[in-house]
DNA sequence: CAGTATCCCAAGCGATACTG
DNA sequence: CAGTATCGCTTGGGATACTG
């Protein structure tokens, strides 16, 4: 019998590895406050709303995830001061934000339009992601065919659940 | 003075509502499986190891979205059987899934490769997504310009932060 | 199978106070 | 400013038992 996508494990599956890094409550907000240009401690707290304890934490996590690196910079006749940047492991991350922008501003918005617009620099036009092959076409969802990979592990059996 | 990014509230941020309705912790999970193909109550619980009453409430929340459909079924001779699937506003996460699993496959992944291959059906190439605009060109994150929008609304104001 | 109900522990998180 | 430390509430979610 051949093996089939729903046989395998979702123990090592990439979408779950990503949100055991990013899922959680408020990683996803953090990240999106620093693709906006935000860096500093308190600007992140104010603008978002939470406590120092939590945000300490989350940066804490993001940095150890090398998604987020801390700088020390001093402002000359200024103190020392700290800001929190995306690597470029992090900026990776800038076509997850845009896939849920894309479906909120088409889903969940107010009757007044998107509160950003993101354009393309060079033409002006908006942006926004596509599914695509390698080989450059348009992919519809309807097109994809997904099958086991060489990562493919079985999962655990369960003792023949019949109904 | 010019209005600017950071200026902005983040309450109508379409990323953030949309976090609201699928950023929780198993949503993500689960909506995955939907897109591998499953739909029956036990084969979500199973393959998420999740309790029946988390399930059910999620599936609650998902079917008020409008992103999952319930619906009963009969096959001849058996009890009436309930499936989840996917509608056409909850098929419009793919893109998010696509972007989620291409960052967790070239950073969290584990040497022995992918899982599961995800594939043009014409032409047997790797799909992903890509950042394009309205023109059809890629758009790199660098050459992204975001500005205030129509929805854009001030934060209320901060009792001027001087350091 | 597809849930509902209850009980209870643990994690998430805000509030507050304090430090270099 | 950029945190750390502590407290205590509230939510998330597992375990278990039960129902149509």
């Amino acid at each position: 019998m051949e093996t089939t996508l729903t046989d395998l494990s979702t123990e090592n599956c990439p979408i779950g590895r990503t949100l055991d890094v990013i899922g959680t409550t408020w990683t996803l907000r953090v990240l999106r406050e620093a693709f906006f240009g935000v860096r500093r401690f308190v600007d992140f707290r104010e603008r978002l709303g939470v406590s120092s304890a939590l945000l300490t934490e989350r940066f804490g996590l993001l940095v150890e995830h090398g998604i987020l690196v801390r700088t020390a910079y001093e402002e000359p006749g200024q103190r020392t001061r700290y800001e929190y940047r995306l690597t470029e492991k992090g900026r990776e991350l800038y076509p997850v934000m845009t896939a849920l922008r894309e479906w909120g501003e088409r889903h969940v918005l107010d009757d007044d339009g998107p509160p950003v617009l993101v354009r393309h620099r060079e033409c002006g036009a908006a942006v926004g992601v596509a599914l695509v092959c390698e080989h450059g076409h348009t992919v519809g969802v309807r097109d994809v065919e997904a099958t086991p990979g060489p990562g493919a592990r079985l999962r655990a059996e369960q003792p023949e659940s019949r109904s």
